[in-house]
DNA sequence: CTAATTTGTGATAATTCTATGAAATTGAAA
DNA sequence: TTTCAATTTCATAGAATTATCACAAATTAG
């Protein structure tokens, strides 16, 4: 899963932070522009998934810089502005603008905008929250996971080891690999560990035999064929 | 799950089959119409979830029929044209279409707007006055809950939070989370703050075991199983 | 078959996280 | 300003989870 990397051009540095400090949060990679000539010239050297373009700024304002941007790219552009005339709604949208945020807006109005937004440009692909894998159901926003039906609780990393096994099922994962992945990539512990964690999943799982040991070289998660 | 009833509303046979074909294979139940007025008569015997709107169509275009169906129903609408011009665009949006996609498009790209389509607009009927979850009635405009018909005072953060968790009932949420959503994106206090909240909230609740720690994550409303 | 290597297991120590009550602070109403 | 409820912070006990170790079991190679 490659990063969405988003391009946010404000004159204002707090605001700036603080949408950088929400994307973040929610799994986007951000570079900042002061300005639109700032933000092109980014553009030149980078691809974005996104803009955030905002609207009032000194010098050149947001309309001329998202006419300059779609000279350049069919990039999709979020509008921000205090102002929250139909008129600029109107005007940005015409100018190629692809959606409009008015200031104040709530963290979730935006994240929620930018999801939007990216599935109608069909930039972002389609994350499950819910997976099935023969008796299996994990439902990763609920951190829930059923085996036939029967909830079975599992522990913080039982779970996340899980959800890494199976988001790369039929590939055999060494020790070295679950540990960065799921452990962290500054963590140094025992590859034991993974063993410990491996066998208590298998006994939550029961019978069924969905983690495969490979001698040797580590672990894999397959549904077994029936 | 019962089945999304969709309106066809379309001058050209060929096209109605098509959209209906694609739309069966993803599961979708679909009615036809070959002109607004028929449309507009199918709309009054049977709900829909979802009508799809050419905008090029003899006697009356879509945008006038759009128009009528926002006087009767605020059913989500999507445009269909083959003209890609943005004024389209922008006077369709206008005129109360929720999404707008231009032909020629692929069956993947129609199904994902209509998906993505609903569940917007699901998150907008999702702000319902009331609701009630096992024995918990929450009133959001009277800002009022009741347990098991008893009116239960809650507190404007114990309420705010509430509101969230149920809103977001079945995901596991971070502290994080429920501060940038709860008390705002400005918000940098301590994630115990969340915790003291809880605690009351359960209290207040009580019995019933709607609010669940997720370890190492955060908290989850969910109604328990009866 | 035997030795070498790798993996499974259970117990336990160490760590991390949460619940809780009380104290401190804030904020709104009187 | 005073008062009082609401909110936040803080400290800590206790709960839950996790890491590690030692050894048993299993697998492979020679």
């Amino acid at each position: 899963m490659n990063p969405v990397n988003v391009l946010i051009i404000d004159d204002e540095e707090d605001m700036r932070n603080l949408v950088q400090m929400y994307l973040e949060n929610s799994g986007f990679h951000c570079v900042h522009a002061s300005d639109g000539a700032e933000g092109l010239k980014k553009m030149q050297e980078q691809d974005f998934d996104l803009v955030i373009l905002d609207i009032m700024m000194p010098f050149e304002d947001g309309f001329a810089v998202c006419s300059k941007i779609r000279t350049l790219s069919q990039v999709p552009i979020i509008l921000l502005s205090a102002k929250g005339e139909e008129w600029d709604k109107v005007r940005g949208l015409q100018l190629g603008g692809d959606d409009y945020i008015v200031k104040p807006f709530s963290p979730g109005e935006l994240v929620a905008r930018i999801h939007a937004l990216l599935r109608r440009t069909s930039v972002i692909k389609n994350e499950e929250d819910a997976i099935t894998l023969g008796k299996i159901n994990i439902d990763k926003k609920g951190r829930k996971v059923h085996v036939e039906g029967e909830n079975v609780p599992l522990t913080l990393k039982e779970f996340e080891l899980l959800v890494f096994l199976v988001e790369h099922r039929g590939q055999a994962l060494s020790r070295e690999q679950l540990l960065e992945f799921v452990w962290g990539m500054d963590y140094h512990g025992s590859l034991r560990t993974v063993d410990t964690h491996i066998k208590t999943l298998r006994m939550k799982l029961g019978t069924g035999d969905y983690i495969q040991t490979i001698w040797g070289v580590g672990y894999k998660f397959e549904v077994p064929a029936t």
